[in-house]
DNA sequence: CAAAATTAATCAATCGATTGATTAATTAAC
DNA sequence: GTTAATTAATCAATCGATTGATTAATTTTG
């Protein structure tokens, strides 16, 4: 029972590191009201991650392992580019929609340099984010090859992909104003957000690769 | 001249705390450091700029005011919608690209929650950027509404025009690495990015919205 | 009791900001 | 036009507060 408190409380306080996180960044999230919101002592996170930058480590790859894992699995079919691509849309939506607060860290942590330059963490998820990319520079390219798409521009088509989900995600104050809401939470996020995003993104997607 | 003297002290200190604000986002950009960067004594900051956050108010909104005014004259012109969003995405890119650090700084300021909730900067910065967003949105409506446009989903293009460029600028380490570019210098985001990057969106834009 | 878990107290370092003092530049006085 | 008075500009030193981290003491668990 002291074990499954421990694992628990571990969780809990990944949880809500990765609320703070998200919400006020790195910096804007100090160890101590990271502890008070988890309704622990101060030192438990230096006991349980060994410091501040741990604790970031721990909630960054706890997420970003299977989505790696998903890319692939997705490349890998044998079926149309066309079906990958959508299932790719699919799957990043999805993961976005569910875990907003991590992909605001993420794009954080690529968007600002560390002090010193380099950083663990960074390294980390630029190695990771990279290796989804290059998946769906592959499943592109190799529907432009077949003659399946057009013959756009690779990368900046996977800017606009990634880039349009990113830009709703992380200025949700402004994207709620655009969108003319009071609050963008989970459940306008999960119900509205989401299909008309994935509609859009097929929309714009086929008017733009097919015929 | 010792008039001119101040003010270019005033500017300078402007130039390189865009500059290093964009490179170590606000909290990473400590005072001493902006100092230093720019060669003066720290108290200097406080003198011209009373504190911090007036110093990054300062270089907010030396930047903004332009921008909106280019945008409204944009969307009052008397040509077809398609050539105002044309003109639309030829401004913003061209903004964006000679003043990269700028526009992270942007984002990053409605991407994260400052203490306490809310900001005099940050309120400025959606007041404006929602402005500039209606403006693209009025355009959109009016081109579907003549007929010129699919009747598109006009917020998610918002985004997705944003969306891509802000991609492109603001993760320019992944970018690089997407790109297979040693570094996004300058010279290599006005030669090269910034001409493939307005030439996706134009081919974008148009296979989505005519016909 | 011994080991693990948890806490309160405290550390050195750094933060943004302010102080008082000094110099340079501008204006006013005669 | 020269000196006196005033303002602007600049600096080193230092303030109190907060940061992430560590220590030592205490409690809980097995």
């Amino acid at each position: 029972m002291a074990e499954k408190e421990k694992i628990d409380k571990k969780e809990h306080l990944l949880n809500v590191a990765e609320r703070v996180f998200g919400e006020l960044g790195y910096d804007g999230a100090s160890t101590r009201l990271l502890a008070q919101e988890a309704g622990m002592n101060m030192a438990m996170l230096n006991y349980y991650f060994g410091s501040k930058d741990g604790l970031l480590k721990a909630v960054v790859e706890r997420r970003m392992a299977s989505t790696r894992k998903s890319f692939e699995e997705i490349a890998l079919q044998d079926i149309s580019s066309w079906d990958k691509i959508t299932q790719v849309v699919q799957l990043y939506v999805s993961k976005v929609a569910t875990s907003k607060y991590f992909h605001k860290i993420i794009f954080r942590e690529i968007s600002v340099l560390r002090p010193g330059g380099t950083s663990e963490v960074t390294d980390f998820v630029l190695e990771n984010l990279y290796a989804n990319t290059m998946h769906v520079q592959q499943i592109l390219e190799e529907g432009i090859k077949k003659g399946e798409f057009r013959p756009v521009d690779v990368e900046m088509t996977i800017a606009s992909i990634f880039g349009t989900v990113n830009y709703l995600i992380n200025s949700r104050r402004l994207a709620s104003k655009i969108l003319n809401m009071d609050l963008l939470d989970d459940q306008v996020l999960q119900e509205e957000m989401k299909p008309r995003l994935l509609a859009y993104l097929h929309d714009s997607l086929k008017t733009h690769l097919l015929k």
